[in-house]
DNA sequence: TTTCCGCCGGAAAACGTTTACTGATGAAAA
DNA sequence: TTTTCATCAGTAAACGTTTTCCGGCGGAAA
């Protein structure tokens, strides 16, 4: 009375097969209709649900899919999750969700464990290197959603090197000469940014100051504020690697008396929903986090649908600036303080 | 060769029996030195990994635990989700989580499906009423949390009647007369905020204005600002549901050239790490977001672990008023305009 | 009336484990 | 040397399904 019924006292109840029973939830076979109708009555009697772990056993499938992230608190990736979640449901498949950050150790455990559990993985939290070999000896079908991802594997993104050079751009048409990086090295992605971001002022004979944060979140960006700030060559403008970043670094900005943007511009990247409410409202690029999510989901399905994984390949999404309020034209400095304009070419 | 590796396998590839293999690595049952390195050999050989379905079914545990959130797209609730997730990964559980906003009517079928995969439940989403059965029979332990639970069922929240009426508290202290609520009403931790705010108010002989939200998001904050903003008589504070509607209130209250808090006070509740970033800084409620979690899932885990669910009972968690920049002291105006004194009694 | 064929429904194997239960082996106790 | 007993390893049943195969039954065709 206390356990679950099985499909066999439905069986019992309705005085057919188990096959049958199955046969008929499935909709894999028709029966007669007094047949169909006991069938139903005794499920519906006993509150019958199939137990969908017996049934993966046999069928392979489990209906869920994995996705590990980096972090459940940026919204960036809720939104990513949230678009997966939608297409997910479409196609009858539930989440799984990982939130790497907590586990880093115990990553491989987890992918281990969950390898079973699901019928595939998108993976968008940054990983080792040697953790690939792991997730290419996954077994199931895997899509990289917003980084980089090993050679054969499908994958989604934004163009992180259009988008930085994009901010790049927009900021040095706005008359900033003294542009900073707030980003963290490791990571691919972070590269990309970069590169676009370096590429872009070398063209127009500027160079980029650095400066390194530990993770993409609200405190590192709060953290390195005072050091960009107080650096003797001041920036007139940062790039953040993300929102999170850009928004914690405003944050500390206001409160130490650099007003933003009048003493210094500031971009992010993501556009996440709060950018909208920060004052100023912040000028950012949109990674439309919500379609990675979505078509990152709709990759994987088409994968385990049984789809070559070769045509499939590598899916790019196109970044869109995003002005607002933070960054504003500056009346360039013709050439650096106190140095004649030829030496700037040494 | 392309197929995963099972017990089996090992089995015949260390030349002893299954029941042995399975013995060892459940650590159930000691062996002679060279059994357990033969097996041990062929394991990492073959790079085998249990099936936890397989095993499921067997011992009835899943290892795993699910969450049902709101909207994963509130930090309130990714707080909690970080918080839970950190302790079932202490206990060894990972997390199944459904986001019920996107899904609604399909949230009976979730249910079901979930009820076999997982050990325990957190219910954290406002729920039809007519679900509460549902969940009830769900056959596993069941913990509410940030949200009234049945009589029975374990749960944890924050007292919203005493955070309600800590904001009415220093609202009125701070000299506001004309007080608005901007929250929605069929669910019932909106009853409880309502009701401790507007009995806070009534015992200082206010009464409360209320503007309705469709559901505690930033969108529906910035839709109903308009309508709060050209009421005729003005509210002088307004309390919002939560953080999101506050943020998205104040967004564009401030558009609309009111400035806060000079011209209105604003209060949220939850303290979303975001609040600290708006501008002005947010007056909030603290409802603990993160430890909600973890000690829903401490609730979830002795439950699981078979301990009496009558002596866990409800847990209460105390809210606590965050001062920041939102609200700021009226000088109160002696009497509503154009009336004369006395007739404020009536 | 016989033959054939399509439809309905059941028997049983399989999925990959865990876990009683059972034997066998050797060492310690008598 | 025999008995006892703990220790080590194996056999087989079970978990709740799906799915293949197969037999039986009835009606249509001959």
């Amino acid at each position: 009375m206390k356990n679950k019924p099985t499909i066999r006292d439905v069986a019992a109840k309705a005085g057919v097969s188990i096959a049958t029973v199955s046969k008929f939830i499935n909709a894999t076979q028709r029966f007669t209709a007094p047949v169909e109708r006991k069938i139903q009555a005794a499920i519906d009697e006993l509150q019958y649900h199939s137990n969908p772990l017996a049934r993966s056993m046999i069928t392979g499938k489990t209906g869920s899919v994995g996705v590990a992230i980096l972090d459940i608190s940026n919204p960036h990736f809720t939104s990513m999750v949230k678009g997966a979640n939608r297409v997910a449901l479409e196609h009858g498949y539930n989440l799984l969700f990982v939130d790497t950050e907590e586990n880093q150790a115990r990553e491989d455990e987890l992918l281990g464990a969950l390898s079973r559990r699901v019928d595939g993985l998108i993976v968008s939290s940054r990983m080792p290197e040697e953790q690939m070999d792991r997730i290419l000896a996954f077994g199931k079908p895997v899509v990289f959603s917003g980084r980089p991802a090993p050679a054969g594997v499908p994958s989604i993104g934004i163009d992180a090197y259009a988008a930085a050079y994009m901010i790049g751009e927009l900021l040095v048409k706005q008359g900033h000469r003294n542009i900073a990086y707030l980003g963290f090295a490791p990571a691919r992605p972070d590269m990309e940014r970069m590169r676009g971001l370096s590429e872009c002022l070398e063209a127009h004979g500027l160079s980029l100051a650095r400066f390194e944060v530990r993770g993409p979140t609200l405190v590192e960006g709060e953290r390195v504020c005072s050091s960009v700030i107080l650096r003797k060559d001041k920036p007139d403008a940062v790039v953040c690697y993300n929102d999170m970043v850009a928004i914690g670094f405003m944050g500390v900005a206001r409160s130490l008396g650099v007003s933003i943007p009048e003493d210094m511009s500031v971009v992010g990247v993501d556009n996440i929903a709060f950018g909208r409410f920060t004052s100023p409202a912040l000028t950012t690029v949109d990674t439309q986090s919500e379609r990675l999510g979505e078509e990152a989901m709709r990759l994987l399905i088409r994968q385990i649908a049984g789809e070559n994984p070769p045509d499939i390949g590598h899916m790019m999404l196109e970044p869109r600036l995003v002005m607002r309020d933070s960054t504003a034209v500056r009346t360039p400095v013709p050439f650096p303080q106190a140095t004649p304009p030829k030496a700037r070419k040494r």
